[in-house]
DNA sequence: ATGTTGATTGTTTCC
DNA sequence: GGAAACAATCAACAT
């Protein structure tokens, strides 16, 4: 069930960079279907039908250019780990300037997801409900959602940014 | 043949 | 508030 434990990239070495670090999801399973027989209730969450998934962040956004790019550089290279990794490296050498647009971009899906989530959670299934937690939002505004699906294409704003500027002011 | 792992960081989610 | 899971990706490896 759990295959590849000991050797674990498949010929990307793991070699850690870094000093201190955990990866804290090593491992946190793809698809453990274990026992669950009963609803979900094991340990956190549980299933949905169709839920969304969560919105890519700043960092993936980068990473799917990144890919490419890296891919381009590095066609020999098809280990997922060493985009990750390099991807990583060079996240972190980016200037939140750089990566602002990333952000804002991450900041559209997000706000997308929660339009996907408006509308999933206004789906009632009939059972599954939380006991005695009556949160219903309510009503009213089934057309809201359908109120966001125009506008799919961004309109972007541009954002000059860039205040760089470190320097001083010359008081000197 | 199908499923899972691996690695990165950021956000999301639950208790 | 904090910890764990999960988001894309793609080839390789395990069952």
């Amino acid at each position: 069930m759990k295959p590849a434990k000991g050797k674990g990239a498949p010929r990307t070495s793991k070699e850690a960079v870094k000093p201190v670090d955990d990866r804290k999801v090593g491992k946190r399973k793809a698809a453990d279907k274990s026992s669950k027989g009963q609803a979900g209730k094991d340990k956190r969450a549980k299933k949905d039908p169709n839920k969304p998934k969560r919105p890519a962040s700043a960092f993936f956004v980068f990473l799917e250019e990144f890919r490419t790019t890296f891919k381009k550089e590095n066609p020999n290279v098809k280990a997922v780990s060493a985009v990750g990794k390099a991807g990583g490296q060079k996240w972190k050498s980016m200037t939140d300037a750089e990566k602002a647009p990333y952000e804002a971009k991450a900041a559209k899906r997000k706000t997308d997801y929660e339009k996907l989530m408006n509308a999933y959670n206004k789906q009632d299934d009939g059972d599954e409900e939380s006991d005695k937690s009556k949160s219903e939002i309510n009503d009213e505004d089934e057309a809201s959602a359908e109120e966001g699906q125009q506008k799919q294409e961004d309109e972007e704003e541009d954002e000059e940014e860039q205040e760089d500027e470190d320097d001083d002011d010359s008081d000197y």
